[in-house]
DNA sequence: AAACGGTGCAACCGCCCAGAG
DNA sequence: GCTCTGGGCGGTTGCACCGTT
């Protein structure tokens, strides 16, 4: 079955590496243990030459995608956990779909694997509980119904929430923000599937034990996230933003999501030391950027 | 036991951007 | 200023696997 896949996928060629005959799809045991063993003893000053020095019939592309995704010996493996989770929700809402924006704050995970968490878990969540995805906010058909639903423990939250708020009069803005947050149910949500065992013993997936010598061989750039420049999230700061602040906020609920409160339209420019705060202010019993110690 | 549908995730695609010449 | 090249990144694809019928 999966030769199959890959002779067909084979036959169509390769359009960033013209006309050489590259391999394609899954990694076999014997590729990944010569891309590792390249890497830690050369490193990849020139990823597009890789592939000749290493010995592999692979494109460029190809070998930094499986390095970053799979061989990097900074990965953390196993699923991703409640705090993760958290984390990815709270920076997605304020950086969107930039997923390797999002991966710097989640050490030993790569932006694949949180897209692929997102799309296929996150977003579902989000969605069952009348989220837009994109936005966070409550989706109209949702807002009607929550607002007038006795049920809605985010509402009974977002009460506690306004003594911390500035201005109390922003009740309403606050409830939606606080409802954004805190989506996680009180149970532990697991993806449908089980991992399978025998998905680890699969080629592609096969561990490479690494020793000292090639970890030692390392440099800081492939093994781990460089913390002290983030990403570029301090960015444009502006006038200091407050969720009370109306001048910034909309006042009609229907005006109100997260772009607005971050005053852009593509939620680029950012208040970091805002974030903080208004992290804080959404979420009482648990504040993942706090816990991170966000440095801008 | 087999068929089917849903899901997770590895890998690829294609676009964009920065740097070199 | 232009073209070219390589790297990075978000979106998409499709296989392998699992649970259900």
């Amino acid at each position: 079955m999966r030769e199959k896949w890959e002779m067909k996928r084979d036959d169509m060629g390769h359009r960033c590496c013209g006309k050489h005959k590259v391999k394609r799809g899954l990694w076999s045991p014997e590729e990944d243990e010569k891309l590792l063993r390249y890497i830690t003893t050369h490193g990849h000053p020139s990823w597009s030459s890789v592939p000749k020095l290493a010995g592999l019939q692979r494109c460029g592309k190809s070998c930094r995608l499986r390095w970053i995704n799979y061989l990097r010996p900074d990965l953390k493996r196993g699923s991703i956990n409640e705090e993760e989770e958290q984390i990815i929700i709270d920076v997605h809402r304020i950086l969107g779909n930039k997923w390797a924006q999002i991966a710097k704050h989640l050490p030993g995970r790569t932006d694949n694997e949180v897209k692929n968490f997102w799309n296929s878990c996150i977003k579902k969540k989000l969605l069952s509980q009348g989220l837009d995805p994109s936005t966070h906010n409550l989706m109209p058909s949702h807002k009607r119904s929550s607002s007038s639903s006795s049920s809605n423990s985010n509402i009974s939250k977002s009460k506690k929430t306004t003594s911390i708020m500035k201005n109390p009069t922003d009740l309403d803005q606050t409830t939606t923000a606080f409802s954004i947050t805190n989506i996680n149910p009180p149970t532990t949500t697991k993806p449908n599937r089980l991992k399978s065992p025998v998905r680890t013993l699969i080629p592609s997936q096969t561990m490479i034990p690494i020793n000292d010598t090639m970890s030692s061989l390392l440099d800081d750039e492939n093994m781990i996230p460089n913390w002290s420049n983030v990403d570029e999230m301090a960015i444009h700061h502006e006038a200091p933003m407050l969720p009370g602040d109306k001048s910034v906020v909309g006042v009609d609920d229907d005006d109100l999501n997260m772009d607005v409160l971050f005053n852009t339209p593509s939620s680029s420019a950012f208040d970091p030391d805002f974030a903080t705060i208004f992290s804080s202010a959404m979420s009482i019993d648990f504040n993942p950027l706090d816990d991170l110690g966000w440095t801008f």
